[in-house]
DNA sequence: ATAGTCTACGGACTATAGTCTACAAAGGGA
DNA sequence: TCCCTTTGTAGACTATAGTCCGTAGACTAT
């Protein structure tokens, strides 16, 4: 499975974790809404600013974000 | 500082570690050669595919390149 | 029914990631 | 001196990251 459908499926599992929806994840990252739901269904890559713009709302380090991809590929 | 920046100089480090030119590393990762170049100088943001694409031929998970990012941080 | 929340998705748009070619400059070694 | 390797950088280009507008469908609760 590919980078980004990996990365979709880890960020929308800690999202639903922290009880997030995509607006208030969207509002936190200071990214659009649509934009969260693209990543999600691993449809765009993003940048490592990206990524950290992400983490930070969702509390955890962008290195543990990533392991969680590595343990998936 | 920058995100960008720091990625910059990681990666500049670990590469010379490696003992690899930027164009070894551009050619063992399938990226172009002046792209390298303005990553180490913290020019462009690459996506995290870029950042796989990157770790794999310098042998080192994505996940602890960004934990050497966030000690700077 | 209907109002509210959430998400998928489309189109149009701007900014930038990433490629390619070419040239300049610095350094080391023969 | 003259190579040779390495890196910076510019310009032009294509692909895609990321925004912003809108609409529609699923679901829940009232």
């Amino acid at each position: 499975m590919s980078i980004e459908v990996i990365f979709g499926k880890v960020l929308r599992n800690i999202r639903e974790d922290k009880k997030l929806s995509q607006e208030q994840l969207a509002h936190l990252s200071e990214l659009d809404r649509t934009y969260i739901s693209l990543l999600e269904r691993g449809k765009r890559r993003p940048t490592i600013n990206t990524l950290f713009a992400l983490c930070k709302p969702l509390g955890l380090k962008p290195s543990e974000f990533l392991g969680e991809i590595e343990k998936e590929l």
